[in-house]
DNA sequence: GTAGGGTTAG
């Protein structure tokens, strides 16, 4: 579908005819032979020409010879285009220009470096232009920087050709603000450089910049618009959920004459299905007399992005039906359908699909496949297809990157980037998000301060997703300060940016931090979704705040039309239970809108178990067995419940019952780091190398403590063991290990970080404040759902998580 | 022109 724009057409005419008159004086049989490539349109006919060529000795006749490599290149025939070019013995720099175009890849390099060092020609803006176009789809930022340098030293660097392959160029490796001062410094700039710089600036999701450039280029009288600068900027006004400044352009289009022009619908037809218009669409969609293959795609990936799976999926078998060609666009489009909605089956016969017809040796369609399975918990499907894939893209490092961390499979991730490296492929934005997330699931601050360094050096820093996740990164990482700098300093943010920063102040039960960054987003004129009021219910529950969260609730239903999903409510019932108001809450549950589900009674039951409420706990543990059977976490709620009344053999009841059903308890660890090495411990964890120090600092401490009026808290750890005993394992628990090595290790005064996986327990919280004082440290302790920052006997949480 | 790989909540 290489449907090329006027301009460049006239261009490579220009670039043709130029050739051949300075080099040859055109003959009949010559041109015979031109026309009859020029006809030959499939490999066959081309073969056929080609022979023909060669018997009537033109078998190194230049001109021809350039048309036939040309021609072959346009049927994807690059071994036998490269066979040809080395059969001529004196290639002249134009069949030299044709080949690095075509091959576009790492030959174009090769050939250019051949061209320069072996060869007694120069090479002109053309070749500089394809060059960097290779250096673009290899994403190689070493070769196209030294490329342009070259071009720049030769007097290429203000061409036209040559300014919008390095604009594209830079596009291409993210560097926008390069991108920008190329673009500013041309002195000359024609419609193909406009439309480049719209669309590189929508690739790099500037889609305000993009529409700004689109207005100035109609405002600038001298530059005639086309259909590829409209097709450019429509997704920039579809991201920004602009319908109506898109329909505004579509009167444009259809002022100056183009609107029913393939690229223009296509362009419309993905903007209003992302708005939502999936009927509009589809109304475009049949104006189009014979919808080609992209523009198949657009609705294949509008119907998949409304809901309209069937339709989705019966588009795409007619067009497998019509013989036309698909491409890794169009799987690409159906990935949503498939995973939502476990289409395993289909996922897997679209595989085989590819596999059948060679498509899954296109990095994108392997890429596409990763991702697929990778969202469909597939993980071990999506590592064996990212291990067969011959050439690998960033993109197909990124897919399996995130696949794991997605999965939360943080280590897989980490190791996976450090593999990565020491590949030819070097991260981009879209691999340090991922790694940012990797970090934050878990708290590996040192490496998370590391990325951030890796994205100053490469200045991502203005892209918002790299900036967010940073944020994220340091908030889940427990430098909330740090967090709100960068967040102060970042000049466009979206609702996940403030959505981040809201519930890091959750995480570290800084409520009204959390509704005041609120109110200031709601001024920002950024409009909340759902994951606001989430992180904003989640937020007033870890920080006591019952009123102010039944105010949120409210505000959400009616001042912002937002309606509650089953987290919403849940959330609430915690915000209610924790606060010791069980009947309110169980009120609460019975009078919800919708049917109460496994996340609504799970926050009761863990109410209940805070305030010790054995009847309602048993009310809500009924309905979670019934809901949720295969959970673990409500049978050890609820034997913990029956030893804190020290019912032991109904508590033992409960366990036999989890024995029975094969379930386990994750078991409890905590991790310390040390420097950058970090050692994990589990309860009476005696692996460690320095164990003897541990302990006998726990001895100590434990000694201290008794002294300050610490009582061991028993009640809910363990079953039906002795009290003495109980006492004994409750005193090993892993983060109380952590927390005596940290000590051992560090200098008076350091703070402690642990990070534990579960929740921490009453008495290792109630110990760890006494520690803090004794020892006159700052202990900061990331548990499974929040932090506490321990500091002179004190907690942050105010004994509330 | 379509579509990729990415951030927030649970």
């Amino acid at each position: 579908m290489a449907l090329t724009s006027g301009r460049r057409r006239r261009r490579r005419r220009q670039m043709f005819s130029k050739s051949i008159a300075s080099t040859y004086s055109p003959t009949r049989s010559r041109n015979f032979f031109l026309n009859l490539l020029k006809k030959s349109t499939t490999l066959p006919q081309l073969t056929q020409t080609h022979a023909q060529l060669i018997l009537n000795g033109f078998r190194n006749d230049l001109s021809t010879i350039t048309k036939l490599t040309h021609r072959l290149f346009d049927l994807n025939a690059t071994s036998y285009a490269r066979d040809v070019f080395l059969s001529i013995p004196n290639p002249d720099l134009f069949l030299f220009n044709v080949l690095i175009k075509g091959f576009s890849n790492t030959h174009s390099i090769s050939l250019y470096t051949h061209l320069r060092k072996c060869t007694r020609l120069n090479p002109d803006n053309f070749t500089y232009a394809f060059a960097i176009a290779s250096a673009s789809t290899l994403s190689d930022e070493k070769v196209g920087m030294f490329l342009y340098e070259h071009a720049v030293v030769d007097g290429y660097g203000f061409d036209l050709f040559v300014g919008t392959a390095v604009v594209d160029f830079y596009f291409k490796i993210w560097r926008v603000e390069l991108a920008r001062k190329v673009f500013d410094k041309m002195p000359e700039r024609d419609t193909v450089l406009w439309n480049s710089m719209i669309s590189g600036l929508v690739k790099n999701c500037c889609f305000e910049d993009a529409i700004r450039v689109f207005r100035d280029m109609l405002e600038d009288g001298g530059i005639r618009l086309d259909s590829t600068s409209v097709a450019a900027v429509l997704p920039a006004f579809s991201e920004l959920q602009e319908l109506i400044s898109g329909m505004e352009v579509q009167c444009l289009a259809l002022k100056l004459g183009f609107h029913s022009h393939v690229y223009v619908l296509t362009g419309l037809i993905s903007l209003y299905s992302k708005g939502g218009e999936i009927e509009a669409a589809k109304l475009l969609f049949g104006e189009i007399g014979r919808p080609d293959l992209v523009s198949c795609n657009a609705m294949i990936s509008g119907y998949t992005s409304n809901g309209e799976s069937e339709c989705s999926v019966r588009l795409f078998k007619q067009l497998l039906g019509s013989g036309e060609k698909v491409n890794s666009s169009t799987i690409v489009g159906l990935i949503p359908v498939l995973s939502p909605f476990g289409y395993l089956n289909l996922t897997n016969c679209i595989h085989s699909f590819c596999v059948k017809y060679g498509f899954v040796s296109q990095s994108s369609v392997s890429t596409a496949l990763t991702t697929a399975y990778s969202r469909l918990n597939e993980i071990e499907s999506a590592r064996q297809l990212f291990d067969e894939s011959s050439e690998k893209t960033p993109a197909s490092w990124n897919a399996m990157i995130s696949g794991y961390t997605q999965n939360g499979l943080t280590e897989a991730a980490i190791s996976l980037f450090q593999e990565m490296q020491m590949s030819k492929v070097g991260p981009n934005p879209v691999t340090l998000t991922s790694i940012l997330s990797a970090c934050a699931q878990l708290g590996a601050l040192s490496l998370g301060k590391w990325v951030h360094g890796l994205v100053k050096s490469k200045s991502f820093d203005s892209n918002i997703y790299v900036s967010t996740a940073l944020i994220d990164m340091y908030a889940k990482c427990g430098s909330i300060r740090e967090a709100r700098q960068l967040f102060d300093l970042m000049l466009g943010k979206n609702v996940v940016t403030w959505n981040a920063m809201i519930s890091g102040y959750g995480l570290h039960g800084q409520g009204q931090d959390a509704l005041r960054l609120f109110s200031e987003m709601l001024h920002s004129g950024v409009s909340p979704n759902g994951v606001t009021f989430l992180s904003l219910l989640y937020a007033c529950s870890h920080a006591g705040l019952v009123k102010e969260g039944e105010e949120i609730f409210r505000s959400m239903v009616h001042a912002n039309q937002f309606k509650p999903l089953a987290e919403h409510y849940a959330c609430m019932v915690d915000i209610l239970g924790r606060a010791g108001q069980l009947e309110k809450a169980f009120k609460f549950i019975k009078e919800m809108p919708v049917e109460p589900g496994p996340a609504e009674w799970g926050a009761l039951l863990g109410a209940c178990m805070i305030h010790k409420d054995k009847k309602l706990a048993h009310v809500a543990s009924e309905r979670l067995f019934e809901l949720d059977p295969e959970n673990v976490g409500y049978y050890v709620l609820l034997s913990n419940l029956y030893s804190a009344e020290r019912n032991y053999p109904l508590a033992a009841s409960v366990r036999q019952n989890v024995k029975k059903r094969m379930l386990a308890k994750i078991p409890g660890c905590t991790l310390i780091e040390i420097g950058e090495t970090p050692h994990v411990f589990t309860s009476g964890d005696r692996s460690h190398p320095q164990a003897t120090e541990i302990y006998a600092m726990l001895e100590k401490l434990i000694r201290k403590m008794k002294e300050a009026g610490f009582q061991t808290e028993t009640d809910t750890a363990l079953h039906d063991v002795e009290e003495e005993e109980k006492e004994l394992m409750v005193n090993v628990h892993s983060e109380k290990l952590a927390i005596a090595f940290g000590l051992v290790v560090t200098q008076p005064g350091t703070e402690i970080r642990i990070f534990k996986n579960l929740r921490v327990c009453v008495d290792c919280h109630t110990a760890t404040k006494f520690i803090s004082k004794i020892t006159e440290r700052v202990i900061v302790v990331r548990d499974a759902n929040r932090f506490h920052h321990f500091k002179d006997g004190v907690c942050s949480c105010g004994d509330y998580w």
